[in-house]
DNA sequence: GTCTATATTTAGATAGAC
DNA sequence: GTCTATCTAAATATAGAC
């Protein structure tokens, strides 16, 4: 792996271990045992790494939304919001500090607000395509909050595990996945509801 | 008012707007028209500072937790959520940089966690009075996950708001309740649900 | 491409006069 | 209690040799 490759990969993990704003540029040449001069000689700043992270992060967010959700069930849904949930761990470095981090790069806050409103959009025509397939009885004010709780935990549910218990633990992410399946579970029937019981005991 | 108050005052009037990892002790004195100095005089470091703004919030938010819930019907919840929320705002330097911050302080870390169990178990009670007086119906592991949503939506409804909308609106803390009144929604027979819509129409 | 050495800036904090 | 002046430490970033 070439040096820059190296400089982004040991970035975003110490990002993610550390937190952003404890990460110093020093420490990441440190880490990669190369000197700081290197560093910049690759990256012409901290921003600069950051700024190629967060495409990375766009690029596998709208991969992962621009699937062609096609009337999902339960078991698959599951699965979709687990796909989120990973992507969004191995991107948690901007989730855990996402306010202090959009302060500190403005040029960001757009961009994220833009993965959130695509987020949104997904949300809201899966949830529409199980109504008219009769598994979700919900108003559509229903379904506008529904999608709100959603994007709500989704985005932060990793600082709410860090807050709760330290850290991210292992269960965190399936947990997640739990916590908005619940939410929507009191809208399907009761069958389907016990089947999210099932897939509770399965994966947590 | 003295000038340690002031100090205290204006520290956490520039936290909420500026975030506190972007207010330095110079800039607390300079909006002041006192040295840094004199500031140093009244808190031997800006740990202190924030050490007494977090023991007001303690304080403000136990106060709040400590009031006797007996029974209370839509519309006060309404009421006390709002209060919640109202004091989330006060201190929203806390809640907008949570992780940041508590990473900063290690030494707080335990004490918001004790702040969030608290409020869990006041959230709890008044989940299982509402059910016992026939008012909700929820199962066990049911109300479990409507507490850690009600826990959820109130620790991050400000940062979420942040993020969309670039600033805390004005109608922010009414939606931040709506969003709460909607997730207890379904477990409440049909009529109470109605009232919450009502609510929404009047308060948003 | 990589290194060493150093410059620049800024935040937190202290010393000592008044 | 308050001020001016200053120190220290740390982080970002650059210059120039190899």
């Amino acid at each position: 792996m070439k040096t820059r490759e190296r400089i982004l990969h040991t970035s975003i993990a110490l990002f993610n271990e550390l937190g952003e704003p404890n990460v110093t540029t020093l420490l990441i040449a440190d880490e990669l045992d190369i000197s700081p001069g290197n560093l910049y000689y690759h990256f012409k700043s901290k921003t600069e790494i950051l700024n190629e992270l967060f495409a990375w992060y766009e690029e596998a967010m709208y991969g992962i939304l621009s699937v062609p959700e096609s009337d999902m069930e339960i078991e698959d849904l599951w699965f979709y919001l687990h796909l989120i949930f990973e992507n969004i761990a191995k991107f948690q470095f901007l989730y855990k500090d996402l306010v202090t981090v959009v302060a500190k790069y403005p040029h960001l806050e757009k961009r994220f607000q833009k993965v959130l409103s695509t987020k949104r959009k997904a949300c809201n025509a899966v949830l529409e395509r199980a109504k008219k397939a009769g598994r979700l009885n919900a108003s559509d004010s229903e379904i506008e909050a529904l999608t709100e709780h959603v994007i709500l935990i989704t985005t932060f549910w990793l600082s709410y595990s860090v807050i709760n218990e330290g850290e991210v633990q292992n269960d965190a992410l399936a947990r997640g996945v739990y916590q908005v399946m619940s939410v929507v579970a009191p809208f399907l029937e009761v069958d389907r509801r016990d089947m999210i019981n099932s897939l509770k005991e399965a994966y947590l």
